[in-house]
DNA sequence: CAGTAGGCAA
DNA sequence: TTGTTTGCCTACTG
């Protein structure tokens, strides 16, 4: 969550801070809003003076003055209904039935109508200026921030035309703060540049009072790079039509702003089709031939100096002017024919080179819409050296295999940089896929990686795309932005959240949110599949609900995980999607539940002690045989498995409240092959305990996947699980063992954390907790799969699938073992070779 | 080369 | 409201 808003005045309590900060639960709308209310309150001078009264302009005290001014103090019946967002005062326009658009003055939001004759046209034009914070069926709510006009702005479009096209689409007229607000946001913008030339980098501006100004703050100020010449002058590059590939025909903003014709323009109506794409195709060719001014900053303060001046209400630009960079070699890649991108791809790739330059920024996608393919389009239009991180080394690969596939690149010219595979470019510019990880490595390197780091940083990048961006504002990860040297950033994801403050710093690290997809909509188009959610509601056993309560927090996520009605219903879910014909995926975040499960139930699960190879061997099960419809996965399948023929997911445990997880779980359905079919749906079951904390998690991992419009059903029973043959847990003893063995489970870890203690008793205290802890930590799992070793041996006999998996685990608690599992892989592979 | 420790993210 | 274990990665050790 963002920094609470401090209120801005603690006459009306706290009540009233509190409720705006849950009312603005940060959506798909982040990164959020950096310059809101008192981030401004640093600034300096002028500027300083001009946002306070923009502030002072969506205080509530203002608000109220306003209100009573305008509505006369009378107040009907009703009105204590809506408190302060009573906006019966404010007069609509005789024809606001044919307006999709409501404007909330206090706040600088923004409501659409969705089911308006208008809305395509309303929606187009609300992503490109402000914030999509939640868009359910009928009403879709936005946010105007500094963020989105400042993104708007990027995209070419004037503080004019978005007040003209507000007020053509509003039924009400755009109120008088609303229209300061857009001004005063949108006319710093663009005044300071930021760019790379032979390596340094540069702050720029058209002004050099600008300059002059900047230089003097006590933050920036300092970081320029001392001995340099104080400010040089040079000519602004000029703009002209840029041809995006894959793309039919592509000019520049015309596109970004393109409002489809899906939609006619009504008869009588007032807010014309024309003028809008008139008033935005507005060309910005007089900027041309300006003379620019800039000074040089060291590459550490880069981070700074872009947060300081979003700070002072001037957000640097990140421009790449790439057509005109003579500096840097021209990469020898392009789109293949067959490649076609889709027009949300499209539309995303206009904001990012709206002017004929590539612009630094994020770009929201769901999973399985074609994010790489994106960053690959990015890279043929741009064609200089590219360096891409990714999450994992899986992924790495993923990579570079869809280079090759999608574009003519040749395969020497990308290379990859793991941990195991170090290899390089061979001609003078190319292609560098990498981790988070193998970059932002400190300390000792291996002497490969080092000489590999010192050539990443010591060049000069076209582009630099960061792939799941929502994972760079980590401490670890956030220093690569700045210390690897790049003309361009271009951020991915799906799920532009994060738990803490952090995912608005995406502002200044990447730069703002280009475009972001509505799930629905792309699901209605048919590119992912349809979803139908649902959340089932199981109550607790009073064994384990009384246990339950006495527990300490630490093992009740287990208790709730492992109630006995839960994996009933989990059981019947199976069962009826088996029947089906559904290939279903059980995601349990908890190891122990994971085993439990999977083994009592015969499935075929995967966790992160499964070696690769028999990841493989599960997989490839799943995939191809129809015998085998279910997987269970921990964590794991959060992100990097990719498994296309999974069309039912049923969660069983979870990360507390992480609605980045909830989202990526549900991403790994949508790319669902079998999407197109008549009729398909995909499922999405979450199955939660009653009466528990989950419940309250529950909802907050929600919030995410509701505010995309999906609706969760509420399944309180499920019908036919008591004629269910076999269904596990039935009888009282049974559910009882079960208990026993769940509160044996902690038992036994707290026997290794003994017997540990003894082996370390020679240490001094430090070094003895540190390592126990260590010890407990690595020795769980084994003690946990011993736990369910006597289970599995009855269920080998059973299943020859699974028999593979249990191998493994046999080999982990026994070395003679392990030595077995080895040779037996060996031969294995040697047999396959042959 | 295989196994493991240590660090980090969520 | 709150928690903290799992997974991934690199580089070291024998």
């Amino acid at each position: 969550m963002p920094p609470k808003r401090k209120a801005s005045s603690n006459v009306r309590g706290g009540a009233k801070a509190g409720r705006d900060s849950t009312a603005s639960t940060p959506g798909p709308a982040t990164p959020r809003s950096i310059g809101s209310s008192d981030e401004f309150s640093s600034a300096s001078e002028s500027e300083k003076e001009r946002v306070g009264q923009t502030i002072k302009k969506f205080s509530v005290d203002e608000y109220k003055a306003k209100k009573n001014a305008t509505s006369g103090g009378g107040r009907d019946s009703a009105s204590h209904h809506f408190g302060n967002s009573d906006f019966s005062y404010l007069s609509l326009k005789p024809d606001h039935d044919n307006r999709p658009l409501w404007i909330d003055p206090k706040k600088g939001r923004i409501i659409l109508e969705s089911f308006s004759p208008l809305a395509t046209h309303a929606q187009d034009f609300l992503t490109t200026v402000a914030e999509p914070l939640s868009r359910p069926s009928f009403l879709h709510e936005y946010a105007l921030t500094p963020h989105s006009l400042y993104a708007a702005v990027s995209v070419g479009l004037d503080p004019k035309d978005i007040i003209n096209v507000l007020d053509r689409l509003s039924k009400i007229p755009v109120p008088e703060n609303i229209k300061e607000f857009i001004i005063n946001c949108t006319q710093s913008y663009g005044k300071v540049k930021l760019v790379l030339k032979n390596t340094k980098h540069y702050v720029e501006s058209s002004d050099p009072q600008m300059l002059q100004t900047l230089l003097k703050d006590e933050v920036i100020g300092p970081l320029r790079v001392q001995g340099t010449e104080d400010i040089t002058t040079t000519s602004a590059p000029k703009m002209a039509g840029l041809v995006i590939p894959g793309t039919k025909n592509f000019a520049g903003v015309q596109q970004s702003i393109d409002l489809r014709g899906s939609t006619k323009p009504q008869e009588g109506e007032n807010v014309g089709q024309e003028d809008i794409v008139a008033a935005l195709n507005e060309d910005d060719d007089d900027e041309e031939a300006e003379a620019v001014h800039a000074f040089e900053i060291a590459d550490a303060g880069v981070e700074v100096v872009q947060k300081r001046c979003l700070e002072l209400g001037l957000p640097v630009l990140e421009e790449y002017d790439f057509r005109n960079d003579q500096a840097n070699p021209t990469l020898d890649i392009d789109l293949k024919p067959e490649a076609q991108i889709r027009h949300y791809q499209e539309k995303s790739l206009s904001k990012m080179f709206g002017n004929g330059r590539a612009k630094s920024g994020i770009i929201v996608l769901p999973c399985g819409a074609g994010k790489t393919l994106v960053g690959i389009t990015a890279a043929c239009t741009i064609k200089k050296g590219v360096l891409i991180l990714c999450t994992s080394s899986m992924s790495v690969h993923q990579w570079r295999a869809e280079f090759i596939r999608w574009s003519n690149i040749n395969p020497s010219d990308i290379a990859v940089f793991t941990s195991e595979n170090k290899s390089r470019f061979s001609g003078s510019t190319g292609i560098i896929v990498t981790s988070y990880n193998m970059v932002s490595q400190k300390g000792k390197r291996s002497y490969d990686s080092q000489k590999m780091m010192d050539f990443i940083q010591s060049r000069e990048w076209g582009l630099m795309i960061l792939d799941e961006v929502h994972v760079a504002p980590a401490a670890m990860f956030r220093k690569v932005t700045s210390t690897i040297k790049t003309h361009s950033k271009l951020g991915l994801t799906a799920t532009l959240l994060r738990e803490d403050d952090k995912i608005s710093d995406l502002n200044f690290l990447i730069g703002p949110k280009l475009y972001e997809a509505n799930w629905m909509e792309l699901a209605e188009q048919g590119h992912i599949a349809r979803v139908q959610c649902a959340e089932v509601w199981c109550p607790m056993t009073t064994e384990f609900y009384s246990e339950y309560l006495k527990q300490s927090s630490k093992k009740r996520a287990l208790i709730w995980t492992m109630n006995p009605r839960k994996f009933q219903a989990c059981q019947f879910l199976i069962d009826y999607h088996e029947k089906r014909g559904d290939k279903i995926i059980v995601f349990a975040d908890n190891i122990y539940a994971l085993k439990a499960y999977a083994t009592k139930l015969n499935k075929a699960f995967i966790f992160g002690e499964t070696g690769s190879a028999e990841r493989e061997r599960v997989l490839a099960n799943f995939r191809f045989n129809d015998k085998v419809n279910t997987l269970f996965l921990s964590k794991i399948g959060d992100t990097s498995l990719d498994l296309p023929e999974a069309t039912c997911l049923i969660q069983i445990s979870s990360h507390y409240g992480s609605r980045r997880q909830e989202a990526q779980r549900l991403g790994r359905i949508l790319r669902a092959k079998r999407r197109n079919d008549e009729g398909f749906n995909a499922f999405f079951y979450s199955l939660v305990s009653k009466d528990t904390q989950e419940m309250f998690f529950s909802s907050k991992r929600q919030a995410f996947l509701v505010d995309q419009g999906y609706a969760f059903k509420v399944i309180t029973h499920l019908q036919g699980i008591e004629e269910m043959p076999n269904l596990a847990f039935s009888t009282p003893a049974e559910r009882r063992e079960l208990l026993q063995n769940v509160l044996l489970a902690n038992d036994d870890e707290l026997d290794f954390d003994d017997r540990g203690d003894n082996m370390f008793h020679t240490m001094d205290g430090r070094t003895k907790a540190k390592l126990k802890k260590k010890a407990v930590a690595r020795r769980t799992a084994g003690a946990l799969s011993e736990l369910a070793g006597g289970q599995d041996m009855a269920y080998i006999e059973q299943n020859k699938i699974k028999n593979k998996d249990m191998k493994r685990k046999k080999g982990e608690s026994n070395p003679f073992f392990k030595k077995l599992q080895r040779d037996q892989e060996k031969r294995k592979k040697a047999l396959e070779e042959l």
